[in-house]
DNA sequence: TGTAATGTTTACCAACCGGTTAAATTATCA
DNA sequence: TGATAATTTAACCGGTTGGTAAACATTACA
């Protein structure tokens, strides 16, 4: 009885396909402003527009429909750090990552979010996928970045939390948007500020990243 | 019928003063690591160790506890900020601030994460205090970035998200603990990480701040 | 020491929550 | 069209949750 009922039809319908994916989009809201614990199923109905049995009819449980809705977004939700090119030029690799990242704080803010609540609250459910797929990838990245350092194309530092400020910076966007817009104000919180955002933050790591920085000898200033 | 059963004492006693403090720090504990809505009153009773209708003696509700508790948290959060000084040398100013953030993100994890839980899931709780407080100091704080840039002492850029970034590169290491332990591995999860993510940070804003860096050009207006 | 004020516990309640059952309804297609 | 497979719903269940009432225990202090 490990299969929810939709499962155990003998075709898989139309409408099994158009259900499901109702009810991710249903979850994905609520799990990505409530958090796991503190989402429930009938929220998740009402947002999908359906009864709670009927969900069940799809996924079996609560946990089923967030490992579902989880193993669908950590895969995309990657592809950013995945494009990161050995053979580009470093400046302008770094400088189309954060342009990604940030586009996908902006376009895609409820998947950042999911993410968010997961870790902050321990990772109980995708500690899994932080260990393995995750880690692979950032560390097959930093002997990247670890080469451009070595070779004088970018200044030497720690490429795991390069990584992380990336990260941070650019996923703050969309985790801490209530703060970011209480901070910006009424007039300065449209969607400019993702541009604003972008600008300063090729600068601080273009500039931050560059070899011989101009604070090592005495400044002009 | 607005105040605990222990507020309506004639006088205010040690044992009070005692167990507050004591279901504060559990109700920290708790509401750090699960949210509002996936903590139980019972949770923080056990970890407090008393009965949870002892615990309703002192705060009347839920909600309560978790206001006494952010009210008590968002002050000394924001002290970094607060000693922000436009009299200082610029680079001091922000290489002591990232090492005073970094360090509350090591020794006050739990007070980074009861407030990110909270931003994350749209800060019903905090609205009026990131629109008041925290904008008014912020705002402040910006004004004096701002003279610094045209003074010449640092790049120009925003000084919002200056901030931003700022906040987001220290408290991810408080929030997103988890994450950094599982992708640096178990050799380099130790405490050291901090150190290194001081020197990293520190090295990135300082020259990525300094004037006229190497990659001088498109700065922001 | 006695007693009034303070503190704690036991027992309880109504609402909520995740999930099940079985019956009713709708879609599919020979 | 009718039979069968697929879908939906109403009713329900046991456990949890936030919170209360009232009896009981302890402390402070005259």
């Amino acid at each position: 009885m490990a299969l929810p009922r939709a499962a155990r039809t003998q075709r898989r319908t139309r409408i099994q396909e158009e259900k499901e994916e109702l009810i991710l989009e249903a979850a994905l809201e609520v799990f990505a402003t409530n958090g796991f614990r503190g989402s429930t199923i009938d929220q998740i109905a009402e947002v999908a527009g359906m009864s709670k049995p009927n969900l069940l009819y799809y996924f079996r449980t609560k946990e089923a429909m967030h490992l579902a809705l989880i193993e669908r977004v950590l895969d995309s939700w990657l592809d950013p750090l995945r494009e990161f090119d050995a053979e580009g030029n470093p400046v302008t690799e770094i400088r189309s990552y954060i342009r990604r990242k940030l586009e996908m704080a902006r376009d895609f803010p409820r998947e950042s979010r999911l993410f968010a609540n997961e870790v902050l609250q321990g990772a109980p459910r995708i500690e899994d996928a932080l260990m393995g797929p995750l880690k692979s990838l950032v560390d097959e990245k930093a002997k990247v970045i670890r080469a451009w350092a070595k070779a004088g194309k970018i200044a030497k530092c720690d490429p795991y939390h390069l990584i992380f400020a990336i990260w941070a910076t650019t996923q703050h966007y969309a985790d801490f948007d209530v703060q970011v817009r209480a901070v910006l104000g009424k007039d300065r919180a449209g969607e400019g500020r993702f541009e604003d955002a972008a600008r300063f933050l090729e600068h601080l790591f273009v500039n931050g990243l560059a070899v011989g920085g101009p604070a090592a000898g005495g400044s002009s200033a």
